[in-house]
Formats: structure tokens, sequence, C-alpha cells
DNA sequence: CGCATACAGGACTAAAATGGTCCCCAATGA
DNA sequence: TCATTGGGGACCATTTTAGTCCTGTATGCG
């Protein structure tokens, strides 16, 4: 499936919200209310972004969430590595290499590569194109394709 | 982490493997030797991949596992699709939305088309590519980028 | 025919990740 | 001082994943 899990979807919905009214602070119960999910997830969610550094918060009274910087330079990456950690498609797509199947698997480094530009691509789709109610559009699709595999034929 | 499970990571190599050799069938345990895996665990990942259609099988002495069609023509999407199921970011990116959110989330339209984006990137991969020791090179990683960005910019 | 080889299918178990709840503490502001 | 609101983490139930094993069936060969 290469599935987000449900926090990490979860933790999407409320950033939009939060994106879509920006100024003031939002607390726990109220955003959980928005999105109609359990407030003690909702919270749970809410502390893993601010840890990422994604949100902020305010305690006490009239206290509650904010972005911790604009929707625009909040990526899909980064709300993903919030709550997931880093992307990686396997385990030696990062650099500690605890794979000691290295030598026999020979598929490694090209799956490093796939990942990256997976990553890459998630880096280009920010909160703000998220929480916009018009969908983004992907005019083109091969470009993509033509993008990855233009070396590869060569080499 | 958005990882791969290691089912379909067994999946990857092992498929590579055989495509370095694609003109004599590979027994199951021979497989399982030359990666350096479990033998049921290989031998379970290949029943799924010959499920999918990706592989052939030859039952009686030296029989074995095929591949279906060239290397070329098998992509990343079909392998993982053949482990996990369909490509899908989230549960909503597949048709069939049972998701009861839909309306207080205001995010699905767009999760969509990122999932469809890296199932375009996926789809591009091929085991040809994965196979091949030398790594594939993705020179330019800006392109994709603008690609995303492109006309949701302008959204 | 009989037997060894090799895949097919599925039941089953153990371990890990996930999702979700709850509790108590700390900070803030009225 | 007290109500409000987040911080941190323990905890449990469920699901998923990984891995094993057993029984059946097809093939090829002597």
């Amino acid at each position: 499936m290469l599935k987000l899990s449900k926090l990490t979807d979860y933790a999407a919905v409320v950033m939009a919200q939060i994106a879509r009214h920006p100024e003031h602070p939002h607390a726990a119960p109220e955003l959980a209310d928005a999105v109609m999910l359990p407030h003690p997830t909702v919270s749970k969610t809410l502390k893993m972004l601010v840890r990422a550094g994604l949100l902020t918060s305010l305690r006490g009274s009239q206290g509650g969430y904010r972005l911790a910087r604009p929707a625009s330079q909040i990526t899909a990456s980064d709300i993903i590595a919030a709550i997931e950690g880093p992307v990686a498609m396997t385990e030696c797509s990062h650099a500690d290499g605890d794979c000691e199947l290295v030598g026999n698997c020979g598929v490694a480094d090209n799956w490093q590569r796939v990942s990256l530009a997976v990553r890459t691509l998630l880096d280009g789709v920010t909160l703000a194109h998220l929480a916009q109610s018009a969908p983004i559009k992907l005019p083109v699709q091969l470009p993509i394709q033509s993008v990855t595999l233009a070396a590869s034929a060569e080499g």
C-alpha cells in the first residue's frame, strides 16, 4: 500500500484546519470537534507536531496551537516525518545501513534513488497546497517519469 | 516512514535476482540461498508474485520461477502492489471512499493527487532499473518538484 | 508405475507497530 | 487561587507483519 499511518493523516487534516485560520491559536478540543476525531488522539497528534517544530503552543486560557511558520513553508515531508520519522522506503534508505544483506541484494542503491525521488516529490507539496479547497493540479505526469528514466536508460 | 514492508523488499531483491538470469527457472531454495533469506519466507513471497502475475512457475524437477514478462515491463508499482496491494497513500486515495470524514477533512482531493504522483513515479521505475548493478541516476531533482508545484501555485 | 522434486494453498504463531485512552504535572491568565 | 490549556508519558487493545509449517498437487525421470 505504501500507506501513511492514520495519525499522519490526522496530522495533515489538523494542520490544514489550522492553516485556514492562522491568526488565532486553536485549542485541541476545538480542533478535534472541527475535524470530527477523538479528542485524545488529536491531542497526541498535536503534541508530536509541536515537538517536530511544525506548531507552536500557548498554554493557559485562550491558549492553543499555531503554525510555527507559514503554511507555504511546511511540506508534506515535514508532516510525515513529524509522525512517522524521515521518509525512507526501505531500511537501507537512510544512512546508517544496518542491513547485513548489502552485497547480496544488489538493489539497495537503486531503492535509495527511488526513495529520494519520492521524498523530493513530497518536499514539493506544501501545507498551503493541501489546505486549499481547490485541488492541486498535476497537469503533466509523464515528465516525472521521464526524469526518473532519463539517465537509467543510458546506464 | 512511508516504508515498504520487509516482504516487499524481499520481493524486489528476489525479482532482481531472477532478472539477472532470466533464461532458466529458479527454484525457491536456490533463490533463498542466493539472497540469504529464510527459505519459507522467500517461498511465500514467490507465491504472491506468481498470483500477481509477475512470475510464472514450473512444477516438477528442473522447475522453478521465471519472469512472466521482460524486466523492463515490470515496474516498482507492480512489485509493491503484488505484496501490499495498490499504492495509495491514504485510505481515501482509492476509489471506494469508505472515509466518513470527507467534507470535514478538506484534504482528501489533494492527497489523492499526491498519491497519484507517487504512483506515477513508481510506474517509471522498472525491474530492469532495480536489477542493474549500476545505480540509476536521478540527475535532476528539482524538475519533479517544479512539475508538482507548477499548477498548484496558480490555484 | 513409483518416486523425488518443486510449487500451491492456507493455517497458525509470535512479535511488533498502531491506534487510542488516561493520568498527573506545568504554565498561563483572569 | 482557580479554571483553562498544553506536556509528557504510561498503558492497553487491536491489527498488521513476519515467519513457520503442513498437506496437497503437478511434473519429470528412471
